[in-house]
DNA sequence: CTGTATCCATGGAGATACTG
DNA sequence: CAGTATCTCCATGGATACAG
């Protein structure tokens, strides 16, 4: 239990999973990821990124030499390691909404159904 | 990732997990669980025991024509579903901790280590 | 561009007391 | 036993302005 809390703990968040997902894609400006994680603001992919970073699962390399400076941020390669527990939670996830939804549907081949469905 | 969304939502809070795990060892009642999940506070058990229902991972069945009433809760069939999910946090959990404490020992196979760990 | 600092609203959650 | 009601504190997180 104390595990699953710990990555729950990590992942919990509303916006580090989104976070993760789209730095699968490859490492991203701080704006970019502004831009794919709707909604998100300054304040807080700033602070999920330290975060992130100080648990190892990300990697923030800075490039002074330019402009306006450049930061960008790459998931560790631990970070793949991620990719069952995504996938677990995205897989539960939509089964989740078709029992909610569509219950007869989702679960009729499993539980016993006092009158089946008319239509 | 709405999906992932959905079940993290369901899922992300403080107790829900704890109180899903109590309940995989079988059915319980509201004080057994209210000791089970250590510092769950009467409140929070009974507003995530009603959001768990709601989400039909679990059912509550009252008996009436005992004493002080009793109440069980009992983990709907489709809660075992959750299986796999808590398998994964619990292991990507573990393994993360390890990464944390022990970086070099937890994924020297993997990445260049540029010095050989000495002892 | 890449953030940080500040202000502020909302809600999560504990403590406590109370009801059926 | 099985909760609910109320009060209150505090963290989360949005908006905005500012800084390197």
């Amino acid at each position: 239990m104390r595990s699953v809390r710990d990555a729950l703990d990590l992942l919990g968040g509303k916006w580090k999973l989104a976070i993760i997902v789209s730095l699968l894609e490859g490492p991203k400006r701080f704006k970019q990821l502004q831009r794919d994680v709707t909604g998100i603001t300054a304040k807080m992919l700033s602070k999920e990124l330290k975060e992130l970073e100080v648990n190892g699962l990300l990697s923030r390399s800075v490039q002074a030499d330019v402009a306006p400076v450049a930061v960008t941020y790459t998931l560790a390669p631990y970070g793949d390691t991620l990719l069952p527990v995504i996938d677990a939670l995205h897989h539960w996830g939509s089964q989740h909404r078709m029992n909610i939804m569509h219950p007869q549907e989702a679960v009729a081949a499993k539980t016993e159904v006092s009158e089946p469905v008319a239509a």
